[in-house]
Order: C-alpha cells, then sequence, then structure tokens
DNA sequence: CTTTTTTGATAGTAATACTATTACATTTGT
DNA sequence: ACAAATGTAATAGTATTACTATCAAAAAAG
C-alpha cells in the first residue's frame, strides 16, 4: 500500500483551485508549508502573506493557486478524505464478514493519524490535527449550497456514504444508517478536540479512544 | 414559566462583555439586531461597522459592549445555553423515571427551536439557527484554552453534565456517558445543519427530526 | 533557441478591525 | 439644586487583511 500510494495522486477537484498545486515545487511549498503554519497560529491568524514570507514567496504567487484561504482549506479537506477513501477501500477490500469490515472502516475513520511517509510533501498527522480543528468550517459558511453544488464536498459525502453501505449490510432494518453515519465522522472529530481541550465533558483520553467508544456504540445499536 | 422567564435574566460571565447589553436599550438592541444581521449574513461576513449602520449608531458604540465579534457570538451561545439549562431544569423536575427524565432533556437539546415571546429582545428561533450554523466556530479558535479557564464555555458543559447524570443513573455501568451526551448535543446541531445542506448523508428531514434519531439511539445504548 | 508559462517584485485599493480623543447626556451624592 | 462622576456617542485615524494589476525575470517546453 505504501509503494501504490506513491505512485497515486490524489484526486481534487478542480475547481476548488486556480492552478494545481501538485505540478509544481512552489505548489508543494505552498501546500506543505500551510499546514505548518495553520496548525502553529490556526485557520484563523492564518494569512497568504505569513505563508509567503515562511516559504520565501510572494503573496501574489499564492494566489495564482488558490483565490483564497478558505479554498486552501476546502482543498486540503478535500486531500485528507481523498487518502482516507483510499485507505478505505482498500483497508475493506476482500473482508467477507461485513461487521468486520465495518469495525476496519470505522477504525480509520475515527482513529489519530500518524504521518504516512509515502506522501513527501504533505505530513497527514498535522493534516489529521488541522481537520480536527479546522474541518466544520470549510462548511459552515454562506457559500455552503453553491459549493456543494460545485462538488467540493463529494469525496466527504462518498466516504460517509461508503460506511453507510456496510451498515445496511449489517442491519437492513436500521432506519438511520446516514445520520449513525454522518453522525459518527463527525463526533469522531470532535471527540478528540474535546480530549485536549474539554476533558470534562468526554471519556476520551491517552487510554481510551473515539474509536474505542465508537466501536462500542456502533455493537450496540446495530442488531447482528 | 412563560410568566416566570420574563423576570429571570439569564445571566452570562461578565468576562464575555466589556458592557452588560442587557443594561441599556442600545446593548439589547446591540443583541436583537446582531442576531438578524448573523441569519442575514452570516458569523463570517458580519462586522459591527454593517451592525451600526443597521440599528442607526457608531461602530465604536458597539465596542463599548464587545470587544470583537468573536465575543459577540461567545456571548449569544452562552445565553443559549444558559436558556437551556433553564429549560432544562423545569421540563426534567419532578419526573420520577429517569428514563422519562432523560427524553425530555434529550427532546429539549436536540428539538427544532421556536421563539419564546417571553423574552422580548430575543428572538431563539433565530438563535437556534445561528447556533446551528455558528456555535463550534466560538471554540475552534487557538485562543480555547485561555477562553475554557476564564469560564466562557462552563454553561454548556454543565448542560452537557447535567443530561451525563441523567444517564448515569439509568445505566450507572454504561462507560461512555460522556461522550454520548457530549457527541449527541454537538450532533443534533450538526444533523440539523445536514437536513438543510446535505441532504444525501442524513436520514433527519421534515418528517424525521434529529430528536428522533437520538430518542431511538439512546434507547439502543442504554440498559434499562 | 525561442516561445510560452511560471514566478517574483512593486504598487495600489477597499474593507476590516480596531483605538484615541473629545463632546454630550444622564445619574448621583451632598 | 448643582457639581462631580459616570455613561454614551461621534469623529477621525491606524494597522492589517484580502485582494488586484502590472511588468520584468526566470524556467520550462516545444
Amino acid at each position: 500500500m505504501d509503494q501504490l500510494l506513491a505512485n497515486i495522486k490524489i484526486q481534487v477537484n478542480d475547481k476548488i483551485y486556480v492552478k494545481d498545486p501538485e505540478t509544481s515545487a512552489l505548489g508543494r511549498k505552498i501546500i506543505g508549508n500551510s499546514l505548518i503554519i495553520m496548525d502553529e497560529i490556526g485557520f484563523d491568524n492564518f494569512t497568504f502573506k505569513k505563508l509567503g514570507e515562511r516559504i520565501g514567496s510572494n503573496e501574489s504567487s499564492i494566489y495564482r493557486y488558490f483565490e483564497n484561504k478558505h479554498k486552501l482549506l476546502v482543498y486540503l479537506s478535500s486531500w485528507y478524505w481523498s487518502w482516507i477513501e483510499y485507505k478505505l477501500v482498500f483497508a475493506t477490500a476482500n473482508i467477507p464478514d461485513p461487521l468486520d469490515k465495518l469495525s476496519r472502516a470505522l477504525e480509520l475513520v475515527t482513529e489519530n493519524i500518524e504521518d504516512d511517509l509515502s506522501t513527501e510533501h504533505i505530513d497527514e498527522s498535522l493534516l489529521n490535527k488541522i481537520i480536527i480543528a479546522e474541518f466544520t468550517k470549510t462548511f459552515l459558511t454562506k457559500e455552503v449550497d453553491e459549493e456543494n453544488k460545485e462538488g467540493f464536498f463529494l469525496i466527504y459525502k462518498r466516504v460517509i456514504n461508503r460506511l453507510v453501505d456496510i451498515v445496511k449490510v449489517i442491519d437492513p432494518e436500521y432506519p438511520y444508517a446516514k445520520s449513525l453515519i454522518s453522525s459518527i465522522v463527525e463526533g469522531a472529530l470532535h471527540q478528540h478536540y474535546l480530549k485536549d481541550h474539554f476533558k470534562t465533558i468526554t471519556d476520551c483520553n491517552d487510554k481510551v479512544s473515539p474509536t474505542d467508544y465508537y466501536l462500542d456504540l456502533v455493537k450496540r445499536v446495530l442488531k447482528h
């Protein structure tokens, strides 16, 4: 799988960027360093000027790749979910037992992520931290419906529906498969955040992970 | 209850504001109209200048009440959760059966909210819409830990823990009461948002509410 | 080796997010 | 009743943000 990923390009909707950042050294520098700065100062304080200073490039050069920082965040999120989907498809292929399949899939979308060394310019563990703290901001905007129509969130929705399909095999009678999965995927990010910032309203900590909580939840909810 | 609320002031941590907006006509205008504008253009596009123009007041006058728009949003959220807590305490008082109690409590935190006419300057249904779209932005910031220490999120955490206490009476053996409740309260807001903007990843719609989904979930998860 | 594409530097604009100062209005203590 | 203290509003100004336009230099492609 590591080998494979090195040769496969994560596809991102081309309406999200002005120029594909994967096609140049500057583009890859923009992606890699935007992760570092966003992690350091957060998305709200992040500016193209600060990014430009860090990579020794001009602000205007960055605008050649992304219209604004919102689109950059949408790009990073798309890349993230595309990468998750890729891992999901491989991790669940050839697993005959659907319950087993769901567990593997849930682990993937709820676990803490370590850097996948096969992609050079992106540190996935850093990206995961940014997704936890910033992902909801990609769609909690006034432009959400237009951007949704343009397909900005397609991969995310496809990941959710892949999990929904597995749930439907396990318990075809369960009437809330979509809500269950969408609340798990979103909720896992939230529990990771609570674990770091609001310890009094979560059971997750160093020993108990969001994955533990959700695997147990699904076992209780679905008839099998 | 309606009568009572008219005489009771919702208490909000005084570190959130510069001057308590409930103490003057301008303050109440700021609160009431900020809801309308935020609903119209969203938090991200909201500015004190636009608010000032709408209420026929100067930008700088608004800064006398709130340091910045983030603090205003924190204030609105605090007010919201305080109001929810108030309703929660009343709705669950004198209900002997804990399962019944939990259902009532869950209904309150997950349902669609209509305007409570007993508070004049705040339209709760509008506030609810804003909480659905903007609440996570109050804590998904780099300042979250400091602000949490200052008690900005106390009421929210208290609401969660009130529900957790009921769960613990129902099923003392269940090991994830906090995560369950925190993910329900957050998840309900999320499901409301999905219902309006991402219909393909939720089962909630005009006929099925987030409340239905979560009442069913809790029934399946807790032993009783 | 020349044309096209990409990048970088400079400059500029409009909007945002404030702060400082001052004047006017209202309340309060004696 | 009236001066002092406090609250409220308006004006003006600054630094930063979020861009856009232009042009020259460098790199890559044909």
